[in-house]
DNA sequence: GTTAATACCTTGTAATACAAGATAAAGGAC
DNA sequence: GTCCTTTATCTTGTATTACAAGGTATTAAC
């Protein structure tokens, strides 16, 4: 993944991490964006790319009962997804230092 | 500019930030990203962006002689691209601290 | 059986990063 | 004086992707 990919790859990685923390489904993502203080993460941001995640085989998901509602699709991280965050952490802290010494030099 | 925009236009923010130090053209304005860490900004990326900036009306430009090479083209931010950089300074801020908050808890 | 809440998915659009290549001007080598 | 290199800008085409909007399914409550 280049540097760009990344650009526009940030909420990927930050959807890996908090599915490394506990499996979850989309829903329960989507809500918990918000509570990270994540504006507007819509339901069409986060199913294509969760789909899209789990073809590029960085996560695998089970369907389980819900209480209310359709099935969920739990999901969880494959050791490449694992792989995958590492090396988003790596790449975040050098974006996150290249873009503040632009700032704040 | 939505908080998604924002994910995909960290850079436009950088180049606002760099333009502001000083007037600045598109063939400089590569080399020093690439010095602030950035990779492989292409001028395939910077030229349509500085373009699409000063449609915007973020910047304005003036053309001087080179010592070697065709005119360069020095770009300046305006009222209205000054404000865009602090807008786009606080909206940094606040991804960062999300980004961090879900990596680092 | 209707409503509300939960949960998932799809289609279409607009934005955009970038590779690749075209163009232009100046200086130096020969 | 013509060729090469360096400096500098721009354009075209492609692939990715965030998102809005709308559709579908399941359960519980009434």
């Amino acid at each position: 993944m280049s540097s760009t990919q990344m650009l526009k790859g940030i909420i990927d990685g930050c959807i890996l991490a908090i599915i490394q923390e506990k499996e979850i489904y989309g829903y329960e993502l989507a809500e918990k964006l918000e509570q990270y203080g994540f504006d507007s993460f819509s339901e069409g941001t986060i199913y294509p790319l969760l789909i899209r995640m789990q073809k590029e085989e960085l996560v695998t998901s089970t369907l389980k009962k819900s209480t209310a509602g359709p099935k969920r699709k739990y999901y969880s991280l494959t050791q490449k997804g694992k792989n995958e965050l590492q090396q988003f952490m790596v790449r975040w802290d050098k974006l996150q230092n290249s873009v503040n010494h632009v700032l704040y030099k």
